[in-house]
DNA sequence: TCAGACCCTGACCGATCGGTCAGAGAACAC
DNA sequence: GTGTTCTCTGACCGATCGGTCAGGGTCTGA
């Protein structure tokens, strides 16, 4: 009865991508994904040590390209800052269009989790990147809403090609983003959010 | 010890607000609500059925107006449908903050509830009409990217002022959506990518 | 005074959750 | 053969879930 582990281990985490991704993290059973895999709860625990790092392993692409996406983001501002973030968060959230679903809803809480602890702070920096890093209300607004907004539409439209949707969202964050004013009051503080 | 019916009964609707707006629906125990009263949780079903009827009127004011709404739209089409559905959606985000923090990401499951059964088909007619009847795969992206997006920025700004985040939402709706040819039979089709 | 309605509670229920553990069975080296 | 390692499992654990129930206070009207 015996598979390769590797195999197992994979066909694991596939069930547990495809249950998480309907009935989300807390609302999906060890029971359930070994059930999918056809195997016993034992068993999905002996590839895994819990259900987070289940969930970390799952994970764990989508968050490098984030983090890939924070780098380059560090030093730009204004509407370069803008149209990298744009373009970075788009196509990532196009290509782990899964992955996002499996987090709908319940980033609250598993943002508390370890594995996450630091996602918070990436998308937060990524909203003000998209907001041209402007203080004004309305800039920070739309960039959330966009921001969150994207990775709904990413999450329900599983059926539409991956560069139709790309091409349709970044059209839609080009016309909704507010624009912002050039580099000219660029104030000579450059105050960078390093403590 | 015994209060009066009607003032423990608000105090646990309210303490249930409070609750799901942080932890959500599912992750929110009755347990929870009735410490945070300060009664058993027996006495909290003692008041309401079960755990949906509460939610079911938690959400009933909201889901009131989001009917309203829905009526409203019957018969528009085009740039009107797109006011209409602007419009009101914001109105009833900005207000139902709070009831809105509660469906956080649950809704998927929660719409499967009986008390909630056709509020999926209304927000598809809401996401319709926000992209103007049109079948162009942007346009129906947009209008659920702004959507969901609303509905999130409102769970997340509860400290900006209801007017300013009105007017902040608006203004990124009529930037973002999609504009709908006039009422011509047929669009020119410059660059329609739909198949 | 007393019955009954109302408000509330502790104790309890079955179900399910994530997780542990001893051990069975297959594969392989010697 | 024997021993070891790897994979997998049933049985079990404590905790928690939503929900039930008998009954104890308290108030009120007859």
């Amino acid at each position: 009865m015996a598979r390769a582990v590797s195999e197992t281990h994979g066909e694991i985490l596939a069930a547990a991508a495809r249950r998480f991704g309907v009935t989300g993290y807390r609302g999906t059973s060890l029971q359930d994904i070994a059930r999918e895999v056809g195997c016993s709860k034992a068993t999905v625990l002996y590839h895994f040590a819990n259900k987070e790092a289940l969930l970390a392993e799952l994970m764990a692409p989508a968050i490098g390209v984030l983090r890939d996406l924070d780098d380059q983001l560090t030093g730009l501002t204004g509407a370069a800052a803008q149209e990298v973030a744009a373009q970075g968060f788009v196509d990532l959230a196009v290509r782990f269009r899964r992955e996002i679903a499996v987090l709908r809803g319940e980033f609250p809480e598993l943002l508390c989790q370890p594995a996450f602890a630091h996602i918070q702070q990436i998308s937060d920096r990524l909203r003000d990147a998209l907001a041209g890093n402007s203080d004004r209300p309305g800039a920070r607004i739309a960039a959330l809403v966009l921001l969150a907004g994207i990775s709904e539409a990413c999450a329900e439209f599983v059926d539409i090609p991956d560069d139709d949707l790309r091409a349709a969202l970044l059209a839609l964050v080009r016309r909704a983003v507010e624009p912002v004013e050039a580099q000219l009051p660029h104030p000579p503080t450059t105050e960078d959010k390093d403590s």
